[in-house]
RNA sequence: GCGCUCGUGCUGAAAUUGGUAAACAGACUGGACUUAAAAUCCAGCGGGAUUCGUCCCUUGUCGGUUCAAGUCCGACCGAGCGCACCA
């Protein structure tokens, strides 16, 4: 008796690939068109998550259907291993984070293998290892000879406490996540790439992603954030030669301009303005002034003894400092027009300032804004007066020109990447500091600048600076001591390249070769969470471009095609103490849950599955359980990529279920495995079941490539049904329609087909070619043709393709059920051919 | 506050892109098999009427376009996500 052992199924077949070689990825292939497959590479936390599962199914099943379909596949896997968990895993359990990260690989290595994806483990790569990172170094070097890469004096979270530099997520509501210290701003100087540069360039080019979901281009307009406006400058009453540049996008409101404002932070407060009444107001209200931006804070002002000069008019305008001013947008100052900005309306509200409007205002409000669209007329503004705002917006600017008091600016929100973490786990940046201030790059024959291995995680600080020896060197040419930069890389630089590195994941001169380039990028088909949608996603295009400006020759977009795939989700449960509780403690009872001391669970919404809410299930759990196979389909069956899976514990037993059965099914039936041109002629029989399965190709494949790979799975099920529900087919034809279905649901349950394949079949089934389907052939002789009144349908008739009205009413007339419809008085025919008619009464 | 996406049975969902709404599953109900349970198999499963042939209604709400709307347009309600004092 046969039964459906999925361990010992899928150990054998997975030993069997290994073996042969069949995931094996050749560099050239001239004959076959490339397709590159690419998940989001994991950080080796220790585990894998039904997320990584689910992504990297998703991205297996495409890499599988591809193969087949006669491309040369690229599909990698790699560890984006630095970062810093493994240095907290240090701090804590005293190890090296260079062996916890190995053992973390080692484990989830042998994960994503118990998973039967299709990866070539040859080229797999780690951010963390030498011969990955010194080719990031080179890039470094690169960018900082291009200017690309500078430093500069910037605003960190320092802990006063840990020595450390925090990173945003890291402080927790203004305090240390470790230290409970109270974060402060330090000033360091720090590493930067000059990503701005290529703003304009990243924003232009996202209208050619059209693989991309919209979503995530909107987000990285939104994140780089453009204005066209104008900068304008106000003298200051009694001080001669200083100015203020404010920066507007709505120049043309100039004439209702009340006040000017800056931001606390502006350099004028520490030099022009600043006064003992300043900084006594500072220290008073240093609270209000730094709350984080929101829009609901209280408008705080401080009003210098300073007046500014309006340009245009002469008039003498307030300058104040405010907290609703942004240091880090525009150029910290702006001038306030009351009548038709709210931020600045509450703010002369507080203040009694004056408020004029400067557009058509029939209904005299005090205070209305006006849109771009609604291009009112301006009045009260001098010359400006009667003329339409955006004709306005244009003339005021070229005055601004003329008269050199302003000028045409377009700014944006984005920001130079700092790269600077004052870290132990990340890699080093090849920077020495000579003892005559001379910065310089480390020089190509000492690269890479290795992390030394015997750094002490147990002192506050970063292990680098203090170190003993490490920084100490000297320099090559001149002998002169120097001292090395003891920064590492932010980690999304580690990702921002990794996708090029598996093209050529063994090149140890270079990063990747042009011609490994040329043959594999861009990647086809990327598929990740929605959480990178801007970070990692923007800085790796940045990145291509820098290349480029640089010495390397990449494409400037990385990524074709985009698919951000949803969260594995779970209920939650919690017990009457408000406690998070696991699934695995929980025990459904007539649709009540209870624990096993019988007391009721409480159940909560379905949430992403995480550790903090322990509404977590273990990936290992389930395959040794069920297996891979049935893990694998039962995440692509239920839900479509984008949207979010809720994970079922009977969903996950049905799909066991249904592949048991099959299985059972074909090894009692003495199944045997066989291919379309082993098939005898047909008769009438074999005709339609034949066209039955080729249609199930053709539908099958169309959902594959647009990613439906639920309702692929919904075919599938039809079609078994169908052939369990059909005792009577031959057996050599039902053979070849079961042959069919394993084909098919390979991509799926890879393991599960090569098995039942195997009988008569001397190829690997990860080898054979795709079921193929005749256009033609599968074409029907008769089609269903919808019959409607006044729009509803009331029948549908098999009728030969392409019939014109007047035949299709001859046949309607002839017919002893619809004939009835000729006995009313029709006002009008709709015929769409081979589609419907409706009649109009 | 601004923007984006989405609202379909008890649940996850499908609908060739304007032309048969609810495919395929899960849960549930009933039946067969069994001493019993599990497993398996069969049937039912949006609502209502029914002479058991069928007929009517139904895709968040209201309106519009159209011969025809789940699908297009507008307003509203609700959910999720993103941005948020961005000058």
């Amino acid at each position: 008796m046969h039964f459906y052992n999925h361990k010992q199924i899928e150990q054998k077949w997975q030993n069997f690939w290994v073996e042969k070689d069949v995931y094996n990825v050749s560099q050239s292939s001239s004959s076959k068109k490339k397709y590159y497959i690419l998940e989001m590479f994991p950080y080796p936390s220790g585990k894998i998550h039904m997320g990584h599962v689910r992504n990297y199914t998703l991205g297996d099943v495409l890499s599988r259907y591809f193969k087949s379909n006669n491309y040369n596949v690229l599909h990698p896997m790699g560890w984006d291993s630095f970062g810093m968990p493994a240095e907290n895993a240090a701090f804590e359990n005293k190890t090296n984070p260079k062996e916890w990260t190995k053992k973390n690989i080692r484990t989830m290595r042998n994960q994503l293998k118990k998973i039967g994806l299709a990866i070539d483990w040859k080229r797999e790569i780690s951010t963390s290892s030498p011969d990955y990172y010194k080719h990031q170094q080179q890039f470094f070097i690169e960018f900082f000879k291009k200017g690309i890469a500078y430093k500069k004096d910037s605003f960190v979270n320092w802990d006063p406490v840990d020595n450390t530099v925090l990173a945003n997520e890291q402080v927790v509501e203004g305090k240390g996540w470790r230290s409970g210290a109270e974060i402060e701003k330090k000033k360091l100087s720090q590493w930067f790439l000059k990503i701005s540069d290529f703003s304009e360039d990243l924003l232009s080019n996202l209208t050619n992603l059209n693989d991309w979901p919209e979503k995530v281009k909107f987000m990285q307009k939104n994140w780089i954030g453009k204005s066209d406006g104008a900068e304008i400058f106000f003298k200051i009453h009694d001080k001669d030669n200083t100015f203020i540049t404010v920066f507007t996008t709505r120049p043309e409101t100039i004439f209702g301009a009340s006040f000017i404002a800056l931001s606390f932070d502006h350099p004028l407060c520490e030099d022009v303005l600043s006064n003992d009444r300043l900084k006594k107001f500072k220290k008073e209200n240093k609270e209000k002034i730094y709350t984080t931006a929101k829009t609901d804070v209280e408008k705080i002002g401080f009003k210098t003894d300073y007046m500014a000069i309006h340009p245009l008019n002469g008039k003498k305008l307030p300058i104040f400092l405010a907290n609703f001013v942004l240091m880090e947008y525009g150029t910290g100052s702006i001038f306030g027009c009351p009548a038709h900005d709210k931020r600045d309306y509450d703010f002369a509200k507080k203040f009694n300032l004056e408020i004029k409007t400067v557009f058509s205002n029939p209904e005299k409000k005090e205070f209305f804004e006006v849109n771009d669209d609604e291009d009112p007329v301006l009045i009260n503004s001098n010359f400006l007066n009667n003329k339409r705002m955006s004709k306005a917006r244009k003339e005021i600017i070229s005055i601004f020109n003329e008269r050199n008091i302003g000028k045409k600016k377009t700014i944006f929100k984005l920001r130079d990447w700092g790269v600077s973490r004052q870290r132990y786990w990340g890699c080093p940046i090849p920077i020495i500091y000579r003892e005559d201030g001379a910065i310089l790059p480390v020089s190509d024959k000492e690269l890479p600048v290795m992390l030394p291995d015997d750094a002490n995680f147990e002192q506050k600080g970063n292990p680098l600076d203090l170190h003993p020896t490490w920084k100490y060197t000297t320099c090559n040419e001149t002998g002169m001591k120097a001292i090395r930069e003891t920064d590492t890389l932010d980690t999304f630089f580690d990702s921002s390249w990794y996708f090029l590195r598996f093209c050529d994941p063994l090149n140890s001169k270079t990063g990747f070769s042009n011609k490994s380039i040329e043959n594999w990028m861009p990647v086809d088909q990327y598929i990740g969470g929605i959480e990178h949608a801007i970070l990692h996603l923007l800085y790796s295009r940045f990145f291509m471009r820098a290349l480029n400006k640089s010495k390397y020759d990449v494409p400037n977009e990385p990524f074709k095609s985009l698919l951000t795939q949803g969260m594995v989700c779970h209920e939650t449960y919690k017990d009457k103490d408000n406690g998070w509780i696991e699934p695995s403690e929980v025990i459904k009872k007539n649709n009540k849950f209870f624990l096993l001391n019988g007391d009721e669970v409480i159940r909560g919404r379905s949430e992403k599955m995480s550790k903090s809410k322990k509404n977590i299930i273990d990936p290992d759990t389930i395959i040794e359980e069920f297996g891979a196979d049935t893990a694998r389909l039962f995440m692509m069956s239920d839900s479509p990529p984008e949207r979010d899976l809720e994970w079922s514990d009977e969903g996950i037993r049905s799909v066991w279920k249904y592949l048991n059965k099959i299985f059972l099914h074909l090894k009692k039936n003495q199944f045997e495995f066989t291919k379309e041109d082993e098939l005898d002629a047909q008769t009438e029989e074999h005709l339609a079941l034949v066209k039955k399965a080729q249609k199930l190709i053709k539908s099958f494949n169309n959902d594959i490539e647009n990613f439906k790979f639920n309702s692929a799975v919904a075919k599938l099920r039809e079609f078994s049904n169908f052939l369990f529900s059909n005792e009577k087919i031959e057996t050599r034809l039902e053979n070849y329609l079961w042959s069919i279905f394993l084909r098919l649901i390979y991509v799926f349950t890879p393991h599960f087909s090569e098995e039942l394949s195997k009988n008569n079949n001397n190829k690997s089934i990860c080898d054979l070619s795709w079921p193929k389907y005749n256009e033609k052939y599968i074409k029907e002789d008769l089609i269903k043709l919808v019959i409607q009144i006044n729009g509803k349908k009331k029948a549908i008739v098999d009728v030969e393709e392409n019939l014109n009205e007047n035949e299709v009413i001859k046949l309607l007339k002839i017919d002893n059920n619809l004939n009835k419809i000729f006995s009313f008085k029709i006002k009008k025919t709709i015929f769409i051919k081979n589609k419907i008619i409706n009649f109009v009464l």
